[in-house]
DNA sequence: CCACTATGAATGAACGTTCATTTATAGATT
DNA sequence: AATCTATAAATGAACGTTCATTCATAGTGG
């Protein structure tokens, strides 16, 4: 027998897997608490319903994501090294990172992406997880605007095209890793930004 | 007593309306048959399974979409007026026109996207049209490249960097159209256009 | 009259959920 | 230490619902 919380991950982990493997639409309970190796019944026990396991699932992708990007773009962290070519270094590679764009994570993140425009629920934890990635590198980007007197760039119009970028480039992996490799969609984003900020990187 | 096609046609129209208002996951057989105004049984006439409704689906938009592409970036197009520029105009014009960028379309597009890395049928279906549209983007690039005489310009990695930010702005536009607007995500991949190729754009 | 199109009740499989029952753990009592 | 009790965790058979699919029947055009 195990706690409340260990348990809830561990099913909140086979949900994952389950979902990579077989899509949203094809995970069933059945499944899940098989990949899991417990009984039928447990994930109604600790989270009421599929939906909420469902819906707690996203939320621990999202919380795991916006942790890492927290982490570099928080100001005390960019400020203790206070050096915004490190952070926007930083930023690109743990947004290419092996943990990021792993195929069962990603697969999730557009699983959920794919229903989010039919359920509210959905919508809303995607749409709050964007606004903040937005939010913290659209402040980078103004920090490296100012440091770097770019004239005539608008951070907010380059932080719009960036996430973009990325999530665009996420989705080639997943979709088409034979023809786009992590190497060179990191390299495609980099690109990008030394256009940006031409002396902020190499 | 309607044809097979056109049937066919008001089937999968239902079925596309189906998608974007209650999602992959929950069009049903009975939600699509009544969408379009007709019985139950009618679907499995005229698509065998649902399985197979669903692919055509797939299929009819994607065509649907690679067609408007390839009208605007077939070489005798582009040589009839013979100006790469107007070409490139008319390529973003399209891209993020009413007719590509409005909800029913993104939310299908999107929603197989989510299941494609499970489902090896649309897995094909999407990879298959990503491939042509990047051929042709990559093609319409390599002349503009050589047309600018742009030093140190890689037209392959531009093309993907193009492709993943026009897939990111219709996510965003579909996920949060309250904080991008249709002529933002515009703004935002022109700029990107002019930074690859300033001599071609304004 | 035949072939094709269309209907919708019927069918059976699969699903999420429930709940009586069993098992494990911790604290209290002797 | 040993036994008992209370509480929570875990199980999986059973239930009711929903779904895709089938098919007997009816309608239609050539």
């Amino acid at each position: 027998m195990r706690s409340r919380s260990e348990r809830r991950l561990q099913l909140i982990d086979a949900t994952i897997r389950c979902i990579a493997q077989h899509g949203l639409s094809a995970t069933t309970m059945q499944l899940v608490t098989r990949e899991a190796g417990l009984s039928l019944g447990i994930a109604n026990l600790h989270f009421q319903s599929k939906e909420n396991l469902l819906a707690e699932t996203l939320r621990h992708v999202t919380r795991e994501y916006n942790d890492g990007l927290l982490a570099i773009l928080t100001p005390e962290n960019s400020t203790s090294d206070g050096c915004l070519a490190d952070t926007l270094e930083r930023l690109l590679d743990f947004q290419l990172s092996h943990g990021v764009t792993q195929r069962q994570k990603m697969a999730v993140w557009f699983a959920y992406y794919g229903e989010a425009s039919a359920r509210p629920i959905y919508q809303k934890i995607c749409s709050s997880s964007d606004r903040l990635s937005m939010q913290k590198v659209e402040e980078l980007f103004a920090a490296i605007v100012n440091e770097g007197e770019y004239k005539d760039r608008d951070p907010q119009q380059l932080a719009t095209g960036y996430l973009a970028l990325i999530d665009g480039l996420w989705l080639s992996l997943l979709v088409a890793p034979r023809v786009l490799t992590k190497a060179r969609g990191k390299d495609v984003a980099r690109a990008y930004l030394q256009q940006a900020f031409p002396k902020h990187l190499d």
